[in-house]
RNA sequence: GCGCCGGUGGUCCAGUGGUAGGACAUUGGCUUCCCAAGCCAAUAGCCCGGGUUCAAUUCCCGGCCGGCGCACCA
């Protein structure tokens, strides 16, 4: 049996995850996380509030899971989400039809042409089905959106969609988010939330579905002066699989501190090292195999279309690496398009310690003149010559000036244009914010931490399955049974599993079967604790607390039980130091 | 979306043109004072729709779901 099916084996019986409402045959893509999933998850999105969150000093917000389908024209998902597709009459199969243009023409960017003309270029071309070899012309080719569709209010007017990612609801409030910020750079901005994508074929149970939890993190910088605080992470180790190691044939992964690696440029952005480096701790504390992990650099062909450096956290399972986490560096591409698509003011204004003062060649021409002379287009020469002085101030020296307006030669005498250079006084400028974008796949995390806490030993001859899941993690972090269910056992057990809940731990209460049966209930599930109270507790007050990767056993007061607890999900103290 | 394979209690499987059986799990009881023991009992199933047939879980077609390959993964 492969990592992955005895996984979701046991995931279904243990109630971690299972496809989403069997009773009506299911909907591929969608899964529900069972009781145990619900609370691995949720504790490991609260690692990362802890770490990318609160540790940065960053803000989280929730923005909401529909928004207007103006939000996606600017962010690019409504053209660049929208696949052209062509069906095969002969085969059936689909394919990109852009692709098969692009392929089969000398035209490129196929995506860009409306799609009657790209059904007319395959009828010309006469292109054959890549699969078949059957001729593509005459087939309609259509629009295939990533995006789930939906309308805002009654009727149609209204069209709004399901986020394709979370980020967006970061990026459009910038303005409110900023002001929130004191308008100072840099900050950021985290939101975990849920994010939808009607993908074509949905696999490999929580890797490839339609809805999945997104913890975003969009810090913005300032680009010239903004620095990352490298030093806080410098010396941790980064498993490196660099694009040129992708593409040499000897290459391979390679292990560079942060330190290293940004100073050999092998990771062009130090704020994406330095979240290589948060990261890399991060994974490693929420229970990702640091054997069975690296960080990826896109292949040049494979950025998106915002991004200049992007480098993936990749987890192995089953022999295939999976993307857990992509590291993007997206620059000013968010905040322009939604600044340009909405009118709205998407900078910050930086203020200069001392303002300075500069000097700037300026036109004010003089338009009693400019009518006359040239009519219609006197606006348009004045706007010219505005940018003629902007651009080459020397070109007033003379009497005259001529500038270009439509392909014609406009000339004015220099007196007209009232060309002068003047001081100005500037206190500041606007600067569109860079940004830099750790996106954290939690679904995916939470597989790749479930496949890796997988393991099996043999107690007494007897083999054994268990979740070694870091205790922070775990979704219960105790287990308590009366060894019998009898003789005021139970009632003492009661008391402690009150106790404890009370203290704040995550308890289970089991009665039921044998003790070692429900020792190993709790290790399928990860409970790294068990107490056990046995006919010495009623009379001297203590338990057996039994640790579950060891199923080691030591005997234990109950006072400052909790305590002990605390310590040792904390890690502040050893089950062996008890 | 295409192709191949599959879908039987909660899980893993066996089996059959006359509506099913095991193991594990679960629940109750007996037993048992620390690692899935034993005994007794109970609960629980043929993915959905159509077709063929006297009769379909079984055969055929379609759908849905899953795994794998291709394509796709901004």
């Amino acid at each position: 049996m492969s990592e992955g099916e005895r996984l979701t084996e046991l995931a279904k019986r243990r109630g971690f995850f299972f496809p989403a409402a069997g009773a009506y045959g299911g909907a591929a893509g969608f899964w529900t996380y069972g009781p145990q999933g619900a609370a691995l998850k949720s504790n490991v999105e609260e690692a990362w509030r802890d770490r990318f969150v609160v540790k940065e000093g960053h803000q989280e917000i929730s923005a909401p899971d529909v928004m207007p389908e103006p939000v996606f024209e600017a962010s690019g998902h409504l053209d660049g989400f929208d696949d052209m597709i062509v069906e095969c009459g002969e085969c059936g199969a689909t394919h990109r039809a852009d692709h098969v243009v692009e392929d089969n023409t000398d035209i490129e960017e196929a995506e860009s042409l409306p799609n009657e003309e790209v059904m007319a270029i395959i009828a010309d071309h006469d292109i054959p089905c890549p699969s078949c070899g059957a001729s593509l012309a005459g087939e309609p080719v259509e629009n295939f959106n990533l995006m789930f569709e939906t309308n805002i209010g009654p009727g149609t007017s209204s069209p709004g969609y399901l986020r394709p990612e979370t980020a967006q609801g970061i990026f459009v409030e910038f303005p409110q988010l900023s002001e929130y910020a004191r308008n100072q750079l840099p900050f950021g901005v985290a939101q975990i939330g849920k994010a939808y994508r009607n993908e074509i074929s949905p696999r490999k149970s929580l890797v490839r579905v339609r809805e999945f939890t997104q913890a975003e993190l969009e810090h913005f910088v300032d680009p010239e002066e903004d620095e990352p605080p490298l030093d806080r992470v410098e010396d941790v180790v980064l498993p490196l699989y660099s694009g040129e190691s992708q593409q040499a044939d000897d290459g391979g992964q390679v292990d560079l501190t942060v330190g290293e690696a940004v100073t050999q440029d092998v990771v062009a952005s130090d704020w994406v090292a330095y979240y290589l480096g948060v990261a890399k701790d991060w994974y490693e504390r929420v229970g990702v195999d640091m054997d069975r992990f690296r960080f990826r650099q896109h292949l040049p062909g494979e950025l998106a279309h915002y991004a200049s450096d992007c480098w993936d956290a990749e987890a192995e399972i089953d022999g295939d690496w999976i993307e857990i986490t992509g590291f993007a560096y997206r620059g000013s591409y968010d905040l322009d398009k939604h600044a340009e698509h909405s009118g709205e003011d998407y900078t910050v204004f930086k203020q200069y310690d001392d303002p300075v003062t500069v000097e700037r060649p300026t036109v004010d021409p003089d338009m009693s003149y400019l009518g006359p002379e040239f009519g219609g287009v006197a606006g348009e020469v004045a706007d010219a010559l505005d940018a003629l002085a902007a651009r080459d101030p020397e070109a007033f020296d003379g009497d005259e000036v001529s500038v270009e307006v439509g392909g014609e030669s406009y000339t004015v005498p220099v007196e007209q244009t009232n060309f002068a250079v003047e001081e100005v006084t500037e206190s500041g400028e606007h600067v569109t914010p860079h940004v830099v974008e750790p996106s954290f796949g939690v679904g995916r995390i939470v597989y790749t931490v479930l496949a890796h806490a997988y393991a099996t030993d043999e107690v007494d001859g007897e083999e054994r399955t268990y979740l070694d899941l870091p205790a922070e993690q775990a979704p219960t972090t105790v287990g308590v049974f009366p060894l019998m269910d009898r003789d005021g056992m139970d009632d003492y057990a009661h008391d402690i599993a009150g106790a404890l809940r009370a203290a704040g731990h995550s308890v289970t209460y089991d009665d039921s079967g044998a003790i070692g049966r429900r020792y190993r209930r709790q290790d399928e599930v990860g409970t790294p604790y068990c107490v056990t109270v046995d006919y010495e507790s009623l009379e001297e007050d203590t338990v057996t607390l039994r640790e579950r990767d060891s199923t080691a056993q030591k005997r234990v007061s109950i006072d400052g039980l909790a305590e002990t607890l605390e310590q040792l999900t904390a890690g502040e103290t050893t089950f062996d130091d008890l």
